[in-house]
DNA sequence: CCTTGACTCTCCCAGCGCGGGAGACTCGAC
DNA sequence: GTCGAGTCTCCCGCGCTGGGAGAGTCAAGG
């Protein structure tokens, strides 16, 4: 019978752990002295707690790894342990890689310019979301502002709006005319019997923050479209600008919807 | 100005998540009214939740991001906080996948034999020791006990033994010829004036445990190399093992020194 | 037998990044 | 004025330990 400490020595693993091993019920010690309270162990626990450290190792929590090490865990259940396991750590894989490529293009991007990035680039995911919308045929870019009141003055005032935006279908660099679809988001649950209501599909963007106004906007915009290809994305649809609280005046977030390239 | 539940659903964050923030000082409300403790944000501050956002989205800490957020923070503690970063997620990519390897390896080991391993493997690394080493021919296995026990008599006797162990430089399974080097292993801090002290290099180890004078150890052997060749190891020195406890009787840890085939 | 130093016990606090919930206010629309 | 929705603070919890306090215990040497 080996008291805590040599067994903690001979297993490689700290004192604190085996008290909450044994407390959890995960690896109890073999005999406990009333009096005193001492844990006793034996030297075959190490093969358990060898098992345990595996579990733990492979990233079970000690919950499962407690289910794993029960006297007979019968194989269906470990296998559907094991691959919900492998589910989860592919998972995390692939988040940990996407970061790391993020990481490594935010250091190039550092060293290029020397400094940090004039506009912060994120690629995420949006929800799909709902819309009425109004699509027309602009001169400039301001015209999206009446739309919105357009749509805003169509609507029950006790809808509340979500958000306002807008996708530019057309944008003024491939000619004179501008193509704008004017949006405003309403919340899921109140669905009002306006006519027409857009679903807007969720997709992955690059997204960009500016204020309304800003003069070097073309600067978030190559930001956004640089990062997204350093990514390996390329841009999948048209330009969408999301406004914050009020139709103009205010944050300006532009979305490219991208796919993997 | 916005109350923080409309700042919330503009960012799409929850209403804890930007008091939390407030209370970090990591994006502080713009302005907070003394009687009521209520606080308002700023469309502006979007921008700055969507750069912090982005920040923890790479995986720092909010300690980290509240320092990135700062005013200035000059370009050479950006790029080294990013190459920090950097280091971290590749070494944590390096250990999903690893750990990913090893579910799968067992989910293949479950799905061959239908259960639970006989023996549990375990790949890790060992730590560099230091040891008392006695190398002699042997015929039997059961030689290395004396040998062990003679190292021990050389040594005075306050000095504590770490473990026991031995390498098997060559097995029975070569002829009939056994070569083992017995080995006592010290406390790092306790290095006795004895001679023939050795360093014994860390390494990568497939190990397993088995009970001493158990009959099926060939399988326990078995199941440690095909899993350590299953994870794209190969064998690289000779097997070793180390007693827990008493120099016999009890649980017997067999590695087998790897390098990546 | 007593001392001494190493060991062990239990209990509490800390950290991360929030989420949940209680109980008390406050806002804004009708 | 009233009501419901919003907001406040405070506390607990999660998972897995590590650190430390304060008390008790073991084993070897004098």
């Amino acid at each position: 019978m080996l008291k805590i400490g040599e067994f903690a020595r001979l297993a490689k693993v700290s004192i604190k752990q085996l008290r909450h091993y044994d407390e959890l019920g995960l690896l109890p010690a073999r005999a406990v002295d009333r009096s005193t309270g001492y844990r006793y162990y034996d030297v075959a626990q190490l093969a358990t707690l060898n098992r345990l450290l595996i579990y733990r190792s492979l990233g079970f929590s000690l919950k499962e790894t407690r289910r794993l090490l029960g006297v007979d865990t019968p194989p269906n259940e470990l296998r559907e342990m094991l691959t919900a396991r492998r589910t989860a750590l592919a998972a995390r894989v692939a988040i940990e890689r996407a970061r790391l490529a993020e990481v490594e293009a935010r250091i190039a991007q550092v060293e290029r310019d020397g400094g940090a990035p004039r506009y912060e680039v994120a690629i995420r995911s949006i929800e799909p979301s709902l819309a009425m919308s109004l699509r027309r045929r602009c001169d400039s870019y301001d015209d999206v502002g009446e739309l919105l009141r357009t749509i805003r003055a169509h609507l029950p005032r006790r809808v509340p709006v979500a958000r306002y935006g807008a996708i530019w279908h057309r944008c003024s660099t491939r000619g004179p005319q501008i193509d704008c679809e004017a949006l405003v988001f309403l919340d899921r649950n109140t669905r009002p019997a306006g006519t027409d209501l857009v679903e807007i599909p969720g997709c992955t963007v690059a997204s960009v923050f500016h204020e309304d106004g800003a003069s070097d906007t073309r600067l978030a915009y190559r930001a956004a479209i640089e990062r997204a290809t350093a990514l390996g994305y390329r841009v999948a649809g048209p330009m969408r600008e999301l406004y914050a609280g009020q139709p103009a005046g205010g944050m300006v977030e532009v979305q490219f919807p991208l796919c993997s390239a």
